[in-house]
DNA sequence: AATGCGGGGAA
DNA sequence: TTCCCAGCATT
């Protein structure tokens, strides 16, 4: 039998994907794009991609970007702290002369990048002899050298490890990489793939064994939890109150309302001075995370007086402005309903 | 080793 | 519904 690599490189030479960060390949807009893709559908992150490789030319200009604007424009991708250590990573390279670390070790020590990203970057833009180890190399290895481990514990992660090791190129580390992963994207799909074409399929031990479906084995569960989220939107004069959300909570660094407690009203404390009543009541709407089934009501309040405490980490937005300022994607429900948009 | 962290597409 | 996606940082 041909070797893995060989087999696989010519599997690739029959398909072709076009990827933005492939028109011009730089060190930068790989790096973009990997931190861009983590946890991420290729086609959910190539917008962002092109929004952020058309705002920031060079590291320089990253590393100069507000974290206003920052989170701004990761608004809706999700994963926020990818947003925070791109812009960490982006300063610690301009402050150190402007030169990625070209080294694997060199790459991972950056903030957001793991072994995976440092081996994509090190294998594409500098031809290091690194595999990858994504989801679709975990499910192409699995399946067709019979990992029956599962791919999230200790173990399975090393035989995972060991094997791509044994079949890797080389010679090729950047179409090695490249040709598993659009392999698993494209082919060795995690349902519906079609294993009566595959070029792999005389040697696959999943196809063999009827495991295809079985392949990678997961075995650990993602417990969900069920919360109620509730916002007051206070307005004042044409305003409306907002904070950032800065607690070791989801959606850190983004923004919202003033956030009530399970059944209680507007702590008066919180101002100097307040005089409201309340406006209608929008929702509850239900928005569903990795970890959390959430359900989200939004409380208006239309206030007659509004002081703010000294030091308050409350401040006031025009309405008109207020999508300058990033929000989760549940809020977009509330901002449609109410025709709030940033005003040009 | 376990947990937290978004949002969307596919079946 | 359930699973998964060019994973990583923190505890």
């Amino acid at each position: 039998m041909a070797s893995f690599s060989s087999t696989l490189l010519s599997w690739h030479e029959t398909i072709q994907r076009e990827l933005p960060w492939k028109d011009n390949p730089n060190v930068f807009h790989i790096w973009l794009s990997e931190i861009i893709l983590q946890q991420t559908r290729v086609e959910q992150g190539i917008p962002y991609f092109l929004k952020f490789r058309n705002r920031f030319k060079t590291v320089k200009e990253l590393a100069e970007c507000s974290d206003e604007e920052l989170m701004k424009l990761w608004e809706g991708l999700g994963y926020y702290s990818r947003a925070r250590n791109l812009h960490k990573a982006a300063k610690l390279i301009h402050d150190s002369g402007g030169n990625f670390p070209d080294t694997y070790e060199g790459l991972k020590a950056l903030p957001g990048i793991g072994p995976y990203t440092a081996a994509a970057i090190g294998s594409f833009a500098y031809g290091l002899p690194v595999p990858v180890v994504d989801g679709n190399v975990n499910r192409v290895i699995s399946r067709i050298f019979g990992i029956r481990e599962g791919i999230d514990t200790k173990e399975g992660k090393a035989l995972i490890e060991k094997t791509v090791e044994q079949v890797f190129d080389k010679e090729k580390p950047a179409a090695f990489n490249q040709a598993i992963m659009d392999f698993g994207a494209l082919f060795c799909k995690p349902k519906n793939s079609d294993c009566n074409s595959c070029v792999f399929n005389d040697d696959c031990y999943a196809f063999q064994n009827e495991m295809v479906s079985e392949l990678p084995l997961k075995v650990k569960k993602i417990k969900k939890v069920n919360r109620s989220l509730n916002f007051a939107v206070i307005s004042y004069r044409g305003k409306i109150l907002i904070k950032k959300r800065i607690g070791k909570d989801i959606w850190r660094h983004l923004h919202d309302f003033y956030e009530l407690t399970a059944d209680g009203g507007i702590n008066e404390e919180d101002f100097s001075a307040i005089d409201y009543k309340l406006d209608g009541i929008q929702g509850p709407i239900k928005h569903v995370l990795t970890h959390q089934n959430l359900s989200i009501t939004f409380h208006n309040y239309e206030a007659q007086k509004l002081i703010l405490k000294n030091g308050t980490s409350y401040f006031l937005v025009e309405r008109e402005n207020l999508r300058k300022f990033a929000f989760p994607k549940a809020f977009d429900w509330y901002f449609d309903k109410n025709s709030i948009y940033l005003k040009y």
